[in-house]
DNA sequence: ATAGTCAGCTTAATCGTTTAAGCAAATAGG
DNA sequence: CCTATTTGCTTAAACGATTAAGCTGACTAT
């Protein structure tokens, strides 16, 4: 059986003190509460003879605060949101938090019930990335002084903190550099999402065809549903490839888009870059093992998590004054999957 | 400015009763501790119109229950532990639990903070995937009668409740699914690590190699760093490919292995599966973009999730007898990457 | 009439901490 | 020597819930 874990108490009564000297001792706030030296000296050493750990639960009762921070992603399993979630685990602990990270499926209801799962549990903070049709909750949030900060999207129309990718910008680049590389008709493949940032990458590709004097052709432009990716992945690749006006580049809007799409290619033997070049979102491992290495808009997922765990604890601890909205730019890694297209010789 | 939370004390208040009245009926004690009809439904009514949420601190404090589960992984963002990770994560929910992560980056050290961080936050038990050199740790939580669960790696001579995968039998038909499509000098690259879950995958390997008639040749069987993968992986491909008597088939012993080695083979211009035919360990999107679909052992991530949670669940509420030790099978889910042997025509 | 039972509530302790307030003894200031 | 101040400690409330124990009045049974 386990000894009952030490408490305050016990340290008191060994050290035949009351449990605030203790308390002060061990929060080192004996020169405020003018404990003796030589008590204070026996109280630590007692602590440490008797293996003390504080217990958290307690302290978060008397406190109302958890040190905890909740994260909401779409889906922990995701590549992309993995490694954010590795990061920001791995800052908050650089600043004594804990990290409950849930995965909301890009749902709006999975996403409620998280919060208030969360929400009971005290957290003291949230950093979210946003799911479609969330904006409601964001806004409860702020109307209930919850801190947050929103990773990666945002609302644009809602005054709220947030550490974000430029998008619009992101995507821009990764069209202009298929225009410079000679691409004429570059497609993109997209989800049907009305969140900004999905509506901000989409923008980004048209304005870069038009800066680039493509005039932007409503085909060459798929929207899907998340929820039917691997279907309508399939559908929106054959109707660009297989027909008179074929794409000769594709850009895909997020990782997860591209490993369908990539691995339909494959099915459908269209070589990359010779039949169609790629240009995508997210960054993975697997981009690097693809025949062709994937170029790929390289998200700086480090600072994003980092940002805004610093973001959030800062709110935490000086509570807010202006909110900060901090955009990022994603870096265009070229690789061969856009290499600039040769002459077809005939 | 958020209205203060509503508590019990509130509700009752409101109700004109005492906080007790209001514990029992909303804990649907009402029959036992004999509460009366009408007032219960006006606490219950009172609570709804106040949106009363429990505390679940106050809770936890009262009750040493945290209904929290602390999960020790690797690594968040490699991918066979992400898919875990999510799988604990939904099954802990629907079982009232929330998880918190932590990653240990196979690390002793790292791995015994976040224990300790964890107990302190008072988790009522653990499913852990050990690091190297922590069975001490492992021991003392034994000996803290902590409940915990080993997942996917276990100590054999250790008595613990676990659920794994057969690492032995894995790797014993990875390598005989080789040998019977015709490969006759087959290479493992493997961590050199002390993990029983490694030795027995080394084992199997040997064993099936001994069945199959071919000699186990050490020059074959490549031990390599976690901490130096990248480097060590290159070496160990080129001395296994770059003989005379080349290998004409390697076995990755886990999925990082594999993505390491499989980048390098295709650097090296070296052909999956005609120079060398690859199966491997984990599985991922990765092996399905490779040019040449992966053969890979699939482990039951799924049944490994679910089972761990619902071995620690049950160890939770019934408190333990005898320990459970799950072993369960992985899955050859054969591609080309290791396709019958062609007779090489000269 | 009188004790016993029971329904329906309240009281108060408890979990482990923190911290404002208070008290007694020692010291300082004049 | 007498009054302030300082030093070093204790007391007790509080955080929000749970729950054993107790209290009161009504009803039952004899």
């Amino acid at each position: 059986m386990s000894a009952k874990r030490t408490s305050l108490k016990d340290i008191a009564q060994e050290a035949g003190v009351s449990t605030a000297l203790v308390s002060y001792v061990l929060n080192g706030k004996e020169k405020e509460s003018r404990v003796g030296p030589e008590i204070a000296a026996k109280i630590r050493a007692i602590a440490i003879a008797l293996n003390y750990q504080p217990n958290h639960v307690a302290k978060s009762l008397r406190s109302g605060k958890t040190q905890t921070i909740g994260l909401i992603i779409a889906d922990i399993s995701n590549p992309f949101f993995a490694n954010i979630a590795r990061i920001v685990e791995d800052e908050a602990k650089r600043n004594g938090y804990t990290v409950i990270i849930g995965s909301s499926d890009e749902n709006a209801d999975k996403s409620r019930d998280l919060l208030n799962v969360l929400i009971n549990r005290q957290v003291d903070g949230f950093i979210i990335v946003s799911a479609e049709d969330s904006a409601e909750q964001v806004q409860l949030l702020k109307e209930k002084n919850i801190p947050f900060v929103l990773l990666d999207r945002y609302f644009p129309d809602m005054q709220t903190d947030f550490v974000s990718t430029d998008h619009y910008r992101a995507a821009y680049d990764g069209a202009s550099h298929l225009i410079t590389n000679g691409y004429r008709r570059i497609g993109m493949i997209a989800y049907k999402s009305a969140m900004f940032h999905m509506q901000e990458r989409i923008r980004g590709y048209q304005d870069a065809l038009k800066d680039g004097g493509l005039p932007f052709q409503k085909g060459y432009l798929k929207k899907i549903r998340f929820t039917h990716i691997e279907q309508e992945a399939k559908v929106a690749i054959d109707e660009l490839t297989k027909t008179d006006k074929p794409v000769d580049a594709l850009i895909f809007a997020t990782y997860g888009l591209a490993i369908n799409g990539l691995i339909y290619l494959n099915e459908q033997k269209l070589n990359v870059p010779d039949d169609v070049a790629i240009v995508s979102f997210g960054q993975a491992e697997a981009f690097d093992l693809y025949y062709c290495p994937i170029t790929y808009l390289k998200q700086p997922i480090d600072l994003l998590g980092q940002t805004s765990v610093s973001l959030l604890v800062k709110k935490l601890k000086e509570s807010p004054k202006e909110p900060a909205q901090i955009l990022m730019n994603a870096e265009l890694v070229a690789r061969n999957s856009s290499k600039p297209k040769l002459i077809r010789q005939i």
